[in-house]
DNA sequence: CTAAAACCTCAGGTTAAGTTGAGGTAAAGC
DNA sequence: GCTTTACCTCAACTTAACCTGAGGTTTTAG
């Protein structure tokens, strides 16, 4: 606990695969935060690990830095997030990912049938749907923690 | 067929639920294609609308327009391109599709486990996974149509 | 025939998520 | 003690997928 209780931003970087810029980048969004040594420079604790994975990993679900830093704004300040914090967490964006999940299987359903069949008539069409209703459950513009 | 037989970018954009800048720029891209009239104003067939919808069906299945023109490349050129053009397409679409819905079910079904439950360990944890082998069938990441 | 609406081109702006580089300081290895 | 890494800040650049506005022309409606 003592040796490796504070982290540089080179060993962060570099036990997350990430480069240093993403963790001064992290860090101006609010996303990760660290303290400075005498010389200025920065030091981490080792939470900040499990905040860089699940950074990554919420990305690899499709959501967005704002979205993470809204959802880690309900994270402990004063103490390091336990179990329970991240558990739920978790379970917010696991709702919204069943959701897209869900959205693309149907995309994925009326894909074959639709550009395939020659239906993408202006009405009737799910993918076609000039008026995008669809447009709001699209990959891209889900709402995840809204 | 001849009263609409060619439609004007207003036309085409309030059909589509597209702005005419995104007619310009797609054209710029060459994902679509016009003509001129005698003052200059873009001019376009009606299989427009349609490369319209699959643009946009494709985007919600996060394709980019990049891998999209590449796409529409393999349509016919000479002709408006027929039913089984366009299912050679949505099948190629499909497949990548399929991995990627699999790659967010896999995801989903670790993420309340490995985030909530602490195992976000170095090597063991799939969404940790410090050297990312995930990261390259990560949703944002997907290369599609090769 | 005229005025409004629609179109044209081209340059520059926007957002997300970073990356790159310049110019300078701190820490570590030998 | 010196030299090589590692770090610091700040500004500017990058890519994707558009959007906005300026300045000017063409079409259309009355």
């Amino acid at each position: 606990m003592l040796e490796e209780a504070n982290l540089t931003v080179g060993a962060v970087a570099k036990r997350c695969g990430v480069k240093v810029s993403t963790l001064h980048f992290y860090e101006q969004k609010g996303l990760i935060r660290s303290w400075r040594n005498a010389g200025n420079q920065r030091r981490y604790k080792r939470d900040v690990l499990r905040r860089i994975s699940v950074i990554k990993a919420a990305q690899r679900l499709g959501v967005s830095l704002e979205e993470i830093a809204t959802a880690f704004a309900n994270l402990p300040d004063n103490r390091t997030p336990d179990k329970a914090d991240w558990a739920k967490l978790s379970q917010a964006w696991r709702a919204d990912l069943d959701a897209r999940i869900a959205a693309l299987t149907q995309l994925r359903d009326s894909l074959t049938g639709c550009i395939g069949c020659g239906c993408l008539s202006l009405a009737r069409c799910p993918l076609y749907n000039p008026d995008d209703k669809f447009g709001e459950i699209g990959v891209g513009a889900v709402k995840l923690l809204g």
